[in-house]
DNA sequence: GTTGAGCGTT
């Protein structure tokens, strides 16, 4: 049996409703004042903020928005979810988590998930997939130990 | 304006 304090817990397929929505699948350009100007269309908005890779200083494609209402919130979030914005698909949903983490201090102690010197996962969940057809020239010239050769796309028929 | 799928830096 299930204990009712875990019922009003959220969780990633049963987001429980709340002022925050995470808006997912967002292409790395768009911005948060062009998501303030979407949703403020449904409501007053305190907040938005979109999630910024500190490594490499672009958009992760998932941002936060903050509602002063959570019935406008709602009402976003339907309205919202498939909508396309700088021609990608976004997923809006309640957030799960309800703030950014708290500042750690000193340095990362957790297990490094991203390769950011091979430009990809480590181990991951994509051995025994098709890479892209980006990724794999972008591969090809980490072999090569040299830069960019267009050769590449027409001996693969790619570009 | 380069990949996949993604719930968070102050």
């Amino acid at each position: 049996p299930m204990s009712s304090r875990r019922r009003h817990v959220g969780s990633r397929d049963n987001p429980q409703p709340s002022r925050c929505l995470g808006i997912f699948g967002l292409s790395i350009y768009t911005t948060e004042q062009q998501l303030h100007h979407i949703m403020s269309k449904y409501g007053p908005v305190e907040r938005v903020q979109v999630v910024i890779d500190a490594k490499t200083g672009r958009s992760r494609g998932f941002s936060f928005v903050y509602f002063e209402s959570s019935e406008d919130a709602k009402v976003a979030k339907e309205q919202c979810t498939g909508m396309e914005i700088d021609g990608r698909r976004i997923r809006v949903d309640f957030s799960i988590t309800q703030r950014a983490h708290t500042p750690t201090p000193g340095i990362y102690m957790g297990k490094p998930t991203y390769d950011y010197y091979g430009g990809g996962y480590r181990g991951g969940g994509y051995r025994g997939r098709s890479p892209s057809p980006y990724y794999r020239r972008r591969r090809y010239e980490r072999s090569r130990s040299r830069s960019y050769s267009p050769r590449y796309d027409e001996e693969r028929g790619i570009g």
